[in-house]
DNA sequence: AAAATTAATGTAAGCGCTTGCAATTGTCAA
DNA sequence: TTGACAATTGCAAGCGCTTACATTAATTTT
């Protein structure tokens, strides 16, 4: 069935009568090529159906021109959103994406990581920024350029590209304690191993610190990534005594599984219960009421992410880090609680 | 910044005190290599924190251990679904997905294609079977296994992995029929370039011919894969004369955005006005109602599509199609017309 | 018109690995 | 002990491309 026989570059020198160098030339910095000697190089190459072999091109010019991606999961707007947009700049630049999942799991992200860097990846986005230091050493010493995205950190030798979700966290809360509530309830994904979610329970608890709530008026509950999950988290937090007037989530498929459950309990959002999102991705505008959160850009910082690596691969320097501003956007599912 | 003098299969060889031939094998036949040699190279290898060079082995060995896929976009629960298990499938098998979105544009997507196979994939995965010849003999030439996902063909020669869309969405039709409407809306993704819309919108066509239901009674609008754009389609719809009483959504994200735009225009459903979906994503249980719609199962789907794959690229052979079986998911939003 | 530049091409040495084949070592029956 | 055979290992020829350097052709300068 396999036809082995693919024309190589020197069939295409000899079908133009040229050396194997000018056709490599032709291809790779056609300015540094005669006109008419490209013209027939051009010719041969359509001529022979010829394409350039990867692992030759790699093993010669010692890049592969793809790019890296090691992301928690596919299966999550949130990502794919922004993974496409990196997927789009990568490649109006000629390179190619390498894409790996880790199912949230660390040991497995790291394992990853060296298959992609194996398989040649001359460029990695992570995301966060949470995983060994051997992986960092790691990279450094192969010189492969990284970005870890979804997250923000100042003063940090890594690039980031992404949002402090800390204080993201913590103006949501702030804007929901100024409503005046000041029993809390909180469902967040699961912190282990996940410094985004880590950061957002954090933000959320210095907010109360700074209102002068105290602690022990925040109930939290972590949930994996299902908004099944949120449903049960919020029936749980119901049942407290007294009932938290609003629930803060740390993102919206799980405040998306706690206003259904909480309407199926027949109570009304946002009068009888508030609850927050985060991440602004389109199942928020699809729930009813629709829900107050927190937006990410996250097309924007999938670009982004994307010149920054490709701006370190080129220039061989590292790129500062971008900070972007998420924006809290006022829906229907967030309102002063009841007297 | 960069340490340009990795350790080579040469230097290990050297550690080790064999040929690069021994090392070589370690590594890709151990079997073959008695144990305390393979124990001293094993060490080596560590030692020196040695990690083969792909391009070289991709040169070497003709092949590149990669799978490639071109879906349509990644930001779309049903590709991120299907590909994320299609992922781990593959990475179970020690290959590597190189993916690559097309935006839904044919001529992108014929070069994306081509991108990849340059890219040293061997084996790929597509959506549909909608594309020009030139791109299957392309394929065939280079003896580059694909299965085409999403869609399924009885006799073809090509590999599906997917349902009949044409069936599935009769099924849906008919059941709607047998309900009593008889003036019918539908939304339909666009269906240039687009096999499985298309034939989705045959399928409803065929049920209300075998219905004897004229085909004047189909009002029919295509738009983009965006939940707006079906809320305008539906406004149109509704203002026909007679107004439908049912419209059949080409996929959830439509009828999503339909229900949206019904629910806001004042119309209950499904009293009202029922309305379908197509896929059972996760956003058909968060609207409300509930979208009673087609479910495909997409995950399955990624996972038997690595499979074939990988038996294709093993065995050089063609995989037989495989076929998956829709069913239709009764939930709210659809019931039998006013009188 | 010859010399000095500059532009275009060719030559050939690798890049790091795999693998067919040859050489070596070890094992066992006779 | 020897020869036959199997199990290991080494040798070395590529795999198809890039690129530093050498060479030749085309332009410009004086």
């Amino acid at each position: 069935m396999r036809n082995h026989s693919l024309p190589t570059l020197e069939d295409v020198a000899q079908e133009a009568r040229v050396s194997t160098a000018t056709v490599s030339r032709s291809l790779n910095s056609p300015d540094s090529v005669a006109e008419k000697t490209l013209l027939r190089v051009q010719a041969a190459i359509r001529l022979l159906g010829y394409s350039p072999n990867f692992g030759a091109r790699a093993l010669a010019a010692k890049r592969t021109n793809t790019i890296g991606a090691v992301i928690p999961t596919m299966d999550n707007a949130i990502f794919a959103r922004g993974l496409q947009a990196f997927q789009e700049t990568i490649s109006k630049n000629g390179s190619t994406l390498l894409v790996a999942s880790s199912s949230y799991r660390l040991e497995l992200e790291e394992e990853q990581i060296r298959t992609l860097v194996a398989r040649g990846a001359d460029a990695i986005l992570l995301i966060g920024e949470n995983r060994s230091d051997d992986i960092y050493e790691f990279l450094a010493k192969r010189g492969i350029p990284y970005v870890l995205a979804w997250n923000y950190r100042q003063n940090s030798d890594h690039c980031f590209v992404g949002f402090n979700n800390h204080t993201a966290a913590k103006d949501m809360a702030k804007k929901v304690l100024n409503l005046g509530h000041f029993k809390i309830g909180m469902i967040s994904g699961l912190t282990h191993d996940n410094d985004r979610a880590r950061d957002r329970v954090l933000g959320v608890r210095e907010a109360l610190a700074e209102h002068d709530i105290p602690a022990e008026n925040l109930a939290l509950i972590e949930v994996p990534y299902e908004f099944e999950y949120a449903g049960d988290a919020i029936e749980e937090l119901l049942a407290n005594n007294p009932r938290p007037t609003v629930v803060i989530c740390g993102n919206d498929i799980l405040a998306v599984g706690a206003v259904k459950r909480a309407k199926s309990m027949g109570l009304r959002v946002p009068e009888d219960i508030s609850i927050t999102g985060f991440d602004d991705i389109e199942v928020s505008t699809i729930i009813e009421p629709e829900l107050t959160t927190v937006h990410i850009p996250h097309r924007k910082m999938g670009r982004i992410a994307a010149e920054c690596l490709l701006a370190m691969r080129r220039d061989g320097s590292l790129s500062p880090s971008k900070e972007l501003k998420p924006i809290i956007i006022e829906r229907g599912s967030l309102c002063e609680p009841r007297k």
